[in-house]
DNA sequence: TCGCTATATCGTTGATCGGCGATTAACGCT
DNA sequence: AGCGTTAATCGCCGATCAACGATATAGCGA
């Protein structure tokens, strides 16, 4: 009651009790940290839309798409392919990058997983 | 079919045409970049499950479940607030963090947003 | 073979991150 | 008022990012 951020009264040791929070993937914050590490730029959430928007690969011509340097868009797509979210194939002197479906669909998963546990989807955390 | 990479022969200009690819959303590229840049950090991903397993706040014992300092703790969460991600409400002489169920639902959103467009959904892209 | 085009890489520079210890600020309690 | 606790902030450091220009590499075509 004295403060209004818990309903089960944080303030004291009642709220942050001495459950050991075992967290139950907590190894995946890792990766998950890498695929946001990797959106973690708007030039490359861009790259990536403008892949996804292109049926498939869009070669180089991001850089015409884009008011960056082909060396640094280079770097992105670099950047992009680490993480996994994008492949590239080459195919002759040109590079086709395309999204990589399973990584996309496991970030989302992952992204998914984080998700307040409640009882009743009713009572607000209130804070 | 002098590459496997795209259905419709990226290699010349067929594919890569001169669609001016004007993203529906381009601007929330930013907004997406800067809640990935949250989660861009393996402590700060444990530190929203921690919020999120706890039923709301967690006050500061975050930094006894983590093998980090203590500034380093509240560093983390700085970025964590600055980015929507967590309200901090001050309880007395310690601090609520819970996550704001709305901008997390935003997040979402926005990750849900990179979708790749295709006609049929059995049609891989092939790279 | 010789260029031409398209990417990748190198090297540099400035900015930022991530970590820490130490200090400061805010609050409750005695 | 003074003390203890909690959290935020301040420097400081090494490491990394992001950007660029310049250079190297790889295919294709004439």
């Amino acid at each position: 009651m004295t403060d209004d951020c818990c309903e089960n009264d944080c303030a004291d040791s009642s709220c942050c009790d001495e459950s050991p929070v075992l967290l139950p993937d907590d190894d995946r914050a890792e990766e998950l940290a890498m695929y946001a590490w990797a959106l973690a730029h708007p030039a490359r959430v861009r790259i990536l839309r403008l892949l996804l928007t292109r049926k498939s690969c869009v070669c180089g011509e991001i850089v015409g798409e884009m008011p960056l340097a082909q060396s640094t868009v280079s770097q992105h797509l670099k950047i992009l392919k680490e993480s996994g979210l994008v492949k590239g194939e080459v195919s002759g002197p040109k590079v086709c990058y395309c999204v990589d479906r399973n990584a996309l669909a496991t970030m989302k998963k992952l992204v998914g997983t984080l998700t307040p546990v409640l009882s009743s989807p009713e009572e607000e955390p209130a804070c």
